[in-house]
DNA sequence: GCTAGCATGTAAACGGTTACATGATTAG
DNA sequence: CTAATCATGTAACCGTTTACATGCTAGC
């Protein structure tokens, strides 16, 4: 998910780790703070795969920045990735809002509504079961209660997009 | 998390490997699967720390079963995680959910009260910023308008148990 | 005879967390 | 002069993922 972040962000403009790691935490950081360890091991993986290319720049103040852009292999891999999700990024939410935070830089309207379509589908399918347990427990009764009002409410959502 | 659930699944009966993994896949395995190559190893570590054990019964068929049984240092870590939740167990709506589904085991009304008014205030605090971002991509509208409508169902479920 | 389900594990590769480490600039 | 912010990294430890590996029993 961090890699998708990565490739999601720079795929909009080129950008400095620290500037990086600041719009990460604003997308998804008030539930999982980003690690300066996760996150430069991450970015030279990227380079050394050809997916980034970085180039030394004077800081603003302090330190040397790193600017970071995507190369045409590093968009291509993004696309990729959008147009076809594994399995738990359509169905582990956390995954699946990462995708769908880039899922504009998808060109094409089909290959945007297909994502969204395989979203609804698992949704559709009651979390495999996870709706219809019986609980006597009531805090398993709230967990349940607070997941089918989020289903519900990510359902209409969906499928007021996929309608237009 | 995989270890809360474990300590928690076993706090309410010894249980072999397999009816574990099964219980915690009802559990939360919609979403993210849980893998033996995850769960044995875990099991393994716990025994090694002395808050399992484990003793060797006839397989219902098939191999010997691993019947595990939390010790008295398990029970008593398994309270100590539940009164006591790190804060990203407070802030991850998914390790949230896994300290809600055995919060029962805390026998103190107070202290279970406790782990929830953090949650509440968390979620109080509009998930630090995140709530007002102004976006024109519609996909991020969307996430924005599915995370409120978790939010305000979850705060309504939170308040309506603490108000008794 | 084969497949599905029961049952438990190991090994390699990979990635994340935590702590450590450094150093400049700006505002109070 | 000191704290906050800017800025980038490394190292040890730990846990997860994926693939591999084994073997029994029941039903078709």
């Amino acid at each position: 998910m961090l890699v998708l972040s990565i490739l999601g962000f720079l795929a909009e403009e080129p950008l400095h780790g620290y500037e990086l790691r600041a719009r990460i935490h604003q997308l998804s950081g008030h539930a999982r703070p980003v690690s300066d360890g996760s996150l430069y091991p991450a970015i030279t993986r990227l380079t050394e795969k050809g997916l980034l290319s970085r180039r030394a720049e004077p800081g603003s103040s302090a330190a040397q920045r790193q600017v970071l852009e995507l190369t045409e292999a590093g968009r291509a891999e993004l696309l990729r990735r959008l147009r076809e999700p594994t399995d738990t990024e359509i169905s582990d939410s956390t995954q699946f809002f990462t995708v769908l935070a880039f899922l504009s830089k998808l060109p094409e309207l089909a290959d945007r509504n297909a994502v969204l379509r395989r979203r609804l589908a698992f949704l559709e399918a009651g979390g495999r079961g996870f709706f219809h347990q019986e609980q006597a427990d009531p805090y398993r009764q709230g967990m349940l209660t607070i997941a089918k009002a989020s289903s519900k409410a990510e359902r209409a959502w969906l499928r007021s997009v996929l309608d237009n």
